[in-house]
DNA sequence: CGAAACGTTGACCGTTTTCAATTACAGTGG
DNA sequence: CCACTGTAATTGAAAACGGTCAACGTTTCG
């Protein structure tokens, strides 16, 4: 079916700039699995939303290494920083069948330079981003399986009594949170076996537990 | 001394939005350790610039649970989010002696509002600073202690043949990478010993290693 | 000069990863 | 409609790795 309204999820950067790119050349496109998005040394010529599919991000270094600089999910922005850089500083390959859209960098500068006001509105979204990537990294610092599951928990829990609802896989979340999937089902166990948390469907339902400075 | 000129590092997103401040009624005050700057639920009125000390942003839970949303280090920005929402959604509290730079939000947005070009400049750098966390995020992905500091240094390597100079101590790298620094120390033994760095002095020299796919 | 922080290494212990195996579905094609 | 394939969910057992604790030399700074 056609994403005639709402390709990215509202509020989100993505969606953003999708609103923003009104009117101009964006080309949306399928990519195979293994297929090059850009390269290395390309001169940085445009800004991605990834609608769906994985794309990895990787740098070749002068000795011939290669490390992951981000692995772009459904619904993220990637290649942002092209906006400031002349050459793409990493290669970009789906990593499974994708779809994306192309914005052209100067068509995108030439619009921001154009509407101030689409510009702050923009670095709102990225200020917000920040915020949260700043949560996650912060997050990774908590040792513990256990905890770091149940501060996740906590930061997306929502009402009363705070619950989340997952529809996104274990296993996604897992990665999310840089643990095997196996580590979260045992957290999740245990939580649940310390009457921490509640598992009902797809919700879990948090109980107060203070913690004392 | 008073820092009259630069005190922040040029091109980063304190230093743009110090310049930005100009002309703005910006407080620079010191704080105590364990002094709050802006509690939870407080109206946001400003967004802060950190010297140097360290800020702690804690969110309250309403399980009386309380998990840390960011660690603020000197040279960083902190409650940049507070530009799009209405009230603080965290403590800030200092936890040694800090000196901040308070710069008003209303004046900073409408400043902003009143420079498309500084607001474009603005979105350039916030761009970075999500490129340079989703980095960071990625090399956590990384478990072992030894491949995650070979992806740093590798990520900050210069030169031919590759190296960083290491300014800051290893005791904060190790925080960066969510090492201790124990284990960052016996990585640096480990990848001596293997031939892949020499240290000279302050200097880690990188020695070509290939990373087959 | 003394205290505090940094740098460094060793030993031990606990947790997580890894590997393996099992159940439960959801979609697919015969 | 049912085997069939693939992914998610779940649990167990063993191995590996990093955290913690401890000890010590060194540098820094008031």
């Amino acid at each position: 079916m056609d994403a005639v309204n709402p390709p990215f999820a509202a509020g989100s950067l993505a969606a953003r700039l999708w609103s923003l790119s009104r009117g101009m050349r964006v080309t949306r496109r399928r990519v195979e699995a293994g297929a090059t998005v850009f390269h290395q040394g390309d001169p940085a010529s445009a800004i991605y939303l990834l609608e769906n599919g994985r794309i990895r991000l990787t740098r070749n270094l002068a000795d011939g290494a290669c490390i992951t600089l981000l692995v772009a999910e459904a619904g993220e922005v990637f290649a942002e920083a092209s906006l400031s850089a002349a050459h793409y500083h990493c290669d970009a390959v789906a990593e499974t069948d994708a779809l994306i859209h192309t914005i052209p960098k100067t068509a995108l500068l030439d619009a921001l330079a154009a509407d101030p006001r689409e510009t702050l509105a923009l670095v709102l979204s990225l200020a917000t981003q920040v915020r949260d990537l700043r949560a996650r990294l912060e997050l990774r610092n908590i040792r513990s399986a256990t905890e770091r599951l149940l501060a996740w928990l906590r930061l997306h829990a929502m009402g009363s009594p705070p619950s989340v609802r997952h529809d996104r896989s274990w296993t996604l979340i897992a990665a999310e949170l840089g643990l095997t999937r196996e580590a979260v089902y045992r957290a999740l166990a245990t939580l649940e076996r310390q009457g921490r948390i509640r598992r009902v469907q797809q919700d879990v339902v948090l109980r107060a537990a203070a913690t004392p400075p």
